[in-house]
DNA sequence: TTGAAAGCGCTAACAC
DNA sequence: GTGTTAGCGCTTTCAA
């Protein structure tokens, strides 16, 4: 059997064709109508038909097609979510959250991810709306204008999380990065430290990096310290071998640093290495902090100081605020702000 | 990408109804099928036409549905990949990998993740099939019975990849696990160790584990060696933490072991950390290696000796065959086995 | 270059 | 409890 025509060389007939209802009806001798029915669960067939009807589906290896239910529901099933990277701890805790929160539902997450670049989010929520999702989840507050005005004509639920943006879509879930950040702040002036370092990336890319920095300065400010001592790189975002290079700038230019926070704990984990490599000791020497509680923060000798947003949480919240809306019991606009912590470690107690 | 969950549930309707084709071609005073035309490359239609439903598109923010789209020419676009985890920098390389080869050819990834338990794959791929995906990727070549029948029923390409099965469903696009390992035998062989140990996990549950763990038996084997010096955690995968629940046993029993190879880089991370708690200097002490090649080991002290598999390079294959079996170019299933590279590094140096 | 008719596989709505 | 009819939004096919 050819699905192509002739004239379309591209995609050959590999496939037979799958079987259908209207197969499986035949098979065990009802109609179409009553195969769905007994596919379905909460649906009035008798056990007889039912039988028989799983019979002839397993005989044919029959599996639904869920494009086409969709289609003629009109519900596709699909829940759109974009990520900066797929290749992230803490954006695949969030997702393993939404995933499983969603797993009961029958919904299911259309992912995409951005690379950090708002174009890309453009394109990516443009092709993620094309499926006809049923909600769209993005990751951040900060969308080119198209973005944004696509996203309020999706006339779905939109929720932005791991942000809180001044002006947001629609439904909110996330908490405060310069917030956050602060929290590392009151850790290290409160351990005596005044002559602290930051290590962050280029700010236009990673707009949540950005708003560390600025909960950085902030809080600095606060305690009438000077915060000059910033490093950025120019890749963003940063990771270990920018938390490391970042540090040996920071280090030469200003040696007596007493700590360093960092954007992430991946930036923290490449700094630490690179103090350690120059014979500093951590943190008798200089401390560092991170952010976003990876496992690796953890396991690092000495473990490193973090923040914990609750990204799991982020998700399962998501998750069930997605529900929420769809079943109509929540229908307006919320905005959910989590609570970050500070998990102290070895790498900034005295 | 897609993650995928069961069930079913009602939904309250929120959404306004969408702009069709027929909207736009109203307003643009052409037929719907005019309009199906204009929006694709490569069909006739006038500039002029083109030019006045484009506007019409425009002004109505019309985004066309893929489903329906997908569903009249039996073409979804879609490519199931399943993966064990999405919490992975491997996998997330092989799916970065991945998703940029397919990304010119329109074809979008459904994306699953099994949590290593060929039971949730069984239920995963079904999930996956009943989209009607074009191409199914599925990571590992262990599988149920039922799943496998799916999978050669399913009369579409079936690509295994980051394995090199014995009795492949269809294409295989992989590497030996066991290969792998032994190669890391060979370079602490030839460093002088003899009494070396291995950290793994559940074996029943991480099969490319078990893989590993059978080609450091048999290298260790070719030598003369014992290979009795094992520690298998009851959590699979094993992580950091199980590293370094699992390096204090092998210590507390065997403690004059001169190197240790772990399961993954994580693991080898969280057994280093455990060493140097320890007061054991790495490699002076202990030598120890990892597997997988995360950024983790580069930037670790002393930096981790590991194998790289080529994550991304395999993601990259898998793209490029999944386009050649689509377009018919390579009609026929094929084994393509990439070669695993030791990146010797300061915790095995001598 | 454009349009009309048919139908993809399924479900909603209404019969019986 | 089961069948019939209609149609979801689009593309295929054929005709003009």
């Amino acid at each position: 059997m050819l699905f192509v025509s002739d004239n379309n060389q591209e995609f050959a007939a590999l496939k037979t064709r799958p079987a259908t209802m209207a197969d499986v009806g035949k098979l065990a001798g009802v109609s179409p109508m009553t195969v769905s029915r007994a596919l379905r669960p909460d649906t009035s067939v008798s056990t007889k038909t039912r039988e028989k009807i799983e019979k002839a589906a397993k005989e044919l290896g029959y599996l639904i097609d869920s494009n086409a239910a969709g289609f003629a529901s009109r519900r596709t099933g699909f829940v759109a979510v974009t990520i900066p990277s797929i290749n992230n701890a803490n954006f695949a805790d969030t997702l393993r959250g939404l995933t499983d929160g969603l797993k009961q539902s029958g919904l299911q997450v259309l992912l995409g991810y951005t690379n950090y670049d708002v174009a890309e989010e453009e394109r990516l929520v443009e092709q993620l709306l094309k499926r006809r999702p049923e909600a769209i989840v993005v990751t951040g507050g900060n969308h080119t204008p198209h973005c944004r005005a696509l996203l309020q004509n999706a006339g779905i639920p939109v929720l932005e999380i791991w942000d809180d943006p001044a002006d947001p879509v629609d439904t909110v879930i996330g908490f405060s990065n310069a917030g956050a950040c602060a929290l590392i702040v009151e850790h290290l002036v409160a351990q005596g430290h005044t002559r602290i370092g930051f290590l962050g990336s280029d700010e236009t890319r990673d707009r949540r990096g950005k708003d560390r920095h600025l909960g950085f300065v902030e809080a600095l400010e606060r305690h009438g310290l000077v915060s000059d001592r910033t490093i950025f790189s120019a890749i963003a975002p940063s990771s270990m071998r920018e938390g490391a290079a970042c540090a040996t700038q920071l280090l030469d230019r200003w040696p007596d640093t007493q700590a360093i926070m960092c954007v992430s704990d991946l930036v923290a984990f490449g700094a630490m290495s690179q103090c350690q490599r120059r014979g500093l000791k951590v943190p008798q020497d200089i401390a560092i902090c991170g952010f976003g509680a990876y496992d690796l923060s953890e396991f690092a000798v000495p473990a490193i100081t973090t923040i914990d947003v609750g990204a799991g949480q982020i998700g399962a919240t998501t998750a069930q605020t997605v529900l929420d809306r769809l079943m109509g019991n929540t229908p307006n606009p919320s905005r959910i702000l989590l609570t970050p912590k500070v998990i102290v470690r070895e790498s900034s107690a005295s």
